[in-house]
Order: C-alpha cells, then sequence, then structure tokens
DNA sequence: AGTTAATATAAGGGTGCCCTAATTATAAGA
DNA sequence: TCTTATAATTAGGGCACCCTTATATTAACT
C-alpha cells in the first residue's frame, strides 16, 4: 500500500494551472487545462473527475471546471509556497529570475505548513512573488488589486506592469530582455491595425509587443498626468 | 511520453540508501535495502536490476550491491542536496532538528546544480550538516574522517560525537532529548554483561543507551588527557 | 554430503498517470 | 431546424513502481 512517492504532486499541478487560468471565478474548459499542462484532453479530462470525487472542484459538462472552497484552499496553499520559494531563489539566492519559476514549480510541493511559515517569516513576510504576484497569506483570502491587461490600453495610456500572468520561462526571458517587469513603466505609442501589434514605451526605449504577450501582462492604470508642456 | 514528474524520485531513495549502508565500499545486501526502504525484498530486487542496467550499480547475487562510479557519484550528489538543506532549514530557518532531516529527504529531490550552488555559497560552503555527517563537495571526493562507533568504545574512554548514522527521526529526537548530537562530549562509564547497554556521561548527566543505539553513534575518539586532580 | 536459512526469481495483480483512436453528446451558429 | 465545431467518453495500451504467494537457488553449517 505505501509508497515511496507522495503523490499530490500531479494533483497539485492541476489545481494550480486552474487557479492560474481562473482568476475570476470563471469557469475553466478541460481544454485548456489540458494545452497548460501539456497531456491530453482524455488524461486532464480522467483527473478531473477524480478531482471532483475528492471534492477539490465541480466539473459542470461542456461548459468547464471551478474549484470548491477546499479546492481553491489548496490551489492557494500552492501559489503560497510558489511564491515564497520564488521570493527566496531571487533575493537570497540570487538566481537569474527565468531560473526562478521553474524550480519554485519543484519545491512548491514541498507542502509542510511549518516549512512554509518558517521561509515566509525568513523572508519578512513578502507579500509580492519576484514576478509581482500577490503571496497568499497563510490565513485568510487574496487580496484582489485592479489589474488590467496591457491589450486593454488604449494609445497613449500609461500603466505600472503588476505582474506576468503566463508563468513560463520563455516568455518571462523574452519580456525581461525588453526591460517588461513587475515595477516597470509603460506607455503605449501605437496600436497596429486589427487589434495588431503594440509599440510600448519601456525606460525610454520604443519596443513591439503582440497582442498574445501584452494580454498576459497585467498593468495597474496610470492617471494621464498633466504634460509640462501643456 | 512526456511525464507531469521528473522520475528520478525512487531511484534517488535507492541510490542515498545503498550509499548511507555501505559507507566503506562494502557489498550491501538486498535485504537491508528493502528494509530501510519499508519495501518488499521482491520490489527491491526488482528495481536494483533496473538500476544495474542504468550502469548505477553491481549487483553479485547471494552477495549484495555495489555502487559504480556513476552510482556514487549520483548518491553523492543527493547526500549534498540533502545536507545543504539540512543546513539551510536549520541555520537559516532555525526549525527544530527532529523535523530537518524529513523536509530535506524531499527538497534533496530538486537537483538542479545551479541551485544547490546557489544554496551552498548562500550558506557559506559548510562543510558539515546539523547531524555531523560531512557534505561532499561539488567536484571531488567526501573527506573520510576516523570515526568509532560509541559502541566500540570500552569503559573509560571519551570522544566527541561526530554524526548520528540512521537518519530516522525518532532516533534522532530520542538522542536529542539526552544530549546526544554532533560535537557532545561522551564518555563510557559502565558497559552492562553480554555486552549490553552503555552507562554514558553526557554533559554532566548519566545517560544509558542500548548497544544496538551506540552503533549508530560515530564519534571520534579523544586522548585521555591528564585531569587536572592528577 | 545433506539440510537449512537466506536469497532470488516467477507468476499474477494493483494503482496512478499518461497515450491514441474511435465514438457519442452537446452548444451554438447558419 | 439542422449542421458543425467542441467536449466528453469508451476501449485498449503502456510504464514505473509497488504487492503477495509460490518456487528455485545457493551459502553455510552440521
Amino acid at each position: 500500500m505505501k509508497e515511496l512517492h507522495e503523490f499530490a504532486e500531479s494533483e497539485d499541478m492541476y489545481l494550480k494551472t486552474i487557479a492560474e487560468i481562473s482568476r475570476h471565478g470563471n469557469l475553466v474548459p478541460v481544454t485548456n487545462i489540458a494545452e497548460r499542462l501539456r497531456i491530453s484532453t482524455v488524461s486532464a479530462s480522467e483527473m478531473v473527475h477524480r478531482l471532483q470525487d475528492r471534492g477539490l472542484l465541480e466539473h459542470t459538462p461542456y461548459k468547464g471546471v471551478r474549484l470548491t472552497a477546499d479546492g481553491r484552499g489548496r490551489a492557494d496553499g500552492i501559489l503560497r509556497r510558489h511564491r515564497l520559494w520564488e521570493c527566496f531563489l531571487m533575493e537570497r539566492l540570487e538566481l537569474p529570475w527565468n531560473l526562478v519559476h521553474d524550480l519554485a514549480c519543484k519545491l512548491e510541493h514541498v507542502s509542510e505548513d511549518m516549512l512554509t511559515d518558517a521561509l515566509d517569516e525568513f523572508l519578512g513576510l513578502p507579500t509580492f512573488c519576484p514576478h509581482g504576484n500577490p503571496i497568499p497569506p497563510a490565513h485568510g483570502v487574496l487580496e484582489i488589486r485592479a489589474a488590467t491587461p496591457l491589450s486593454d490600453l488604449d494609445v497613449g495610456q500609461e500603466g505600472v506592469v503588476l505582474c506576468i500572468r503566463e508563468e513560463d520561462t520563455e516568455i518571462l526571458k523574452y519580456l525581461d530582455a525588453r526591460s517588461v517587469r513587475p515595477g516597470s513603466r509603460v506607455r503605449i505609442e501605437e496600436i497596429a491595425p486589427y487589434d495588431g501589434p503594440r509599440s510600448v514605451l519601456v525606460g525610454g526605449e520604443k519596443q513591439v509587443l503582440g497582442r498574445e504577450v501584452a494580454e498576459h501582462i497585467l498593468v495597474e492604470l496610470v492617471h494621464e498626468t498633466k504634460r509640462s508642456d501643456c
């Protein structure tokens, strides 16, 4: 009966993925889960059933999936550990920020509360991970910030990058190379026809970002301050 | 083909266990491996074959198992990570020492060299884990210390505890409660008949330790220094 | 040399998680 | 309403790792 492995790992990945896609309480299509996890829809569907049986989510056929309170709690725990590890890897070990995510993905499954809380304290109870995502508290609910996808901004509007949604090594490296990081100030200079690529002013330089990429960059709108030349 | 899991974990446990039991290059009976991992001998035997096929060890039927250079290297890597994590958990997170081992057992499987080396540096390149075991260096070979099991000392002999062999939560807690820790000075006061329990002087108090337990405590012999009252 | 205890292997299962290919059910637009 | 794209399910496998219950082998002792 006993196995050498503590097998919550796959479960963790599913819950985390669903929580990340969901964001605002909407139903998550099973197809999307499969895509993100790079597995077949059959496998994802199968696992969704298992998770439903365990009371971690509810599946509405042909619509999608929503985490239960239990599932949400579990997912928050995972995100919490993930982001705390990210802080540690970045701030203390000073590892390059594009590696940090992948490493945290493995560390996040070590799930003892004692460890997580000790780490939290050691890091000085941080509230955001280096990618700008909020760290769920040990007890209680995650604060929600008013975040807008960069793709929703119009020409001339400015914002401060809060976080990069899709935590994928490639996109992080790509954006990092273009100075798009949490805290960066960005300003839309131009939007190509057909809702196309954006020309964005970042740190004095002009960058061109596709709409798909822009959708993954969450910003806080900055009120257009009076220009000195007006 | 792709799996969500990186499946070196069982392999890791086998290699680590074999390395721990072996210690001095002798053959390790498959039965012992099974015992330590708390699995059936059939399963252990099966896995030993797999590991042999992968060139990580050599199995001499009815005798036992010995790691190849490759296997040894892998095992050292695991022990290195394990002990570095133990340092971190103990020194930085200040977790209770009996928890530290179990947590490190999970963290040790996150095996990127970048992480391990960064952690090593962050901790100030420690050479021993909190249980007194040496930390294998990134490259090169483990230094060997002249360690004697406490069970080999005679009445009147003294030693300093180097490490506790069997890294098992129960025994660690037991010994910790009796002040037997790496660095402790111990002195055999009495040995019961039939090579029985030892009365040991530790930190001014007398403790009684069974022979089996004493076998797991490795000490460095201390030359009987002249007493000041002589 | 013969018996016994330790060790190894064979046979048959099980679980978790993943796959492909084929089929069925549904939502939503023409 | 009817069709079609999307979603779900069924059927049949695979791999890693674990199990129990035999049955063979061998080391080692009498």
